[in-house]
DNA sequence: CGGAATCCCTTGGGATACTG
DNA sequence: CAGTATCCCAAGGGATTCCG
């Protein structure tokens, strides 16, 4: 398989270097560093950032998302769109049917990390045949 | 703070579709929240993609990192730096001296994770203060 | 159907002490 | 300096049950 180059920055990491310096100074200011942590820490866990990808620019019920995501459990299902809709990246609408039914789609703002995780998927398509090479390697020693 | 427009697809999250399309028939091929599981399996924990972004394509010594990383601890620097040295991403140098001197630095696939740090920090810098507020807002309810 | 609540085991990871 | 080895706590998260 073969894909595009990597987005970008595989041969100019100057990037982070730039932001670097527009954040010196700031009191108590925020590094590169600190940015990511607050992105891993807030869709680096087991769950948000695949929910995302997962709805896409559909709609979709609970169950839905709970079919189309392998492996996630009822709880942490509800737990993670809690927190998606708490941070704006998800909206949650409620039917007041019987059964009830609740969809949830995501917001604009939920619609940029789409490109995060495209960015990742790619990544891994294009170097895990790489890395599983690399470790084997690693573990023949 | 102003910062350009968020890298790509706020507007065409088309690319996981057409990524899916891609890998239909494959006998047990990996869908897209595969990949991102994948990814997010070995990059997505605590430390490694900021040992990765702290590094760039500088050399650094195992002290330097850890006065670069604040919050690391000596045993989760190790670990990481294992993880990611095993994985292809990372190369250890140790000289022969006394007292010792180790200097890590990203391979060529290890950088190419730059952009992928990259993209997240801006994500983090372009949209917390928006995340933010509508934390406040949900939890005023 | 879409959860909430509880139980409980596993993992992550910090602190500390020791070593070549 | 650059680790390794232990201890131990807290969080993560699965399974199950109950509910409106």
């Amino acid at each position: 398989m073969t894909v595009a180059a990597p987005p970008a920055a595989a041969t100019s990491p100057a990037g982070l270097a730039e932001y670097e310096r527009s954040c010196e100074g700031h009191p108590g200011g925020p590094e590169a560093g600190r940015m990511i942590r607050e992105v891993l820490d807030r869709v680096g866990d087991k769950w948000s950032l695949l929910v995302v990808a997962t709805l896409g620019d559909d709609v979709m019920r609970f169950s839905d998302l709970l079919r189309h995501i392998p492996g996630i459990s009822q709880r942490m299902l509800t737990l993670t769109l809690r927190q998606l809709e708490r941070d704006g990246l998800v909206i949650r609408t409620a039917y007041a049917e019987v059964p009830p039914r609740v969809e949830y789609r995501l917001t604009a703002l939920g619609a940029t990390l789409i490109g995060i995780a495209h960015t990742i998927a790619q990544w891994a398509i294009a170097n895990h045949s790489t890395i599983e090479q690399s470790r084997a390697e690693y573990d023949a020693r």
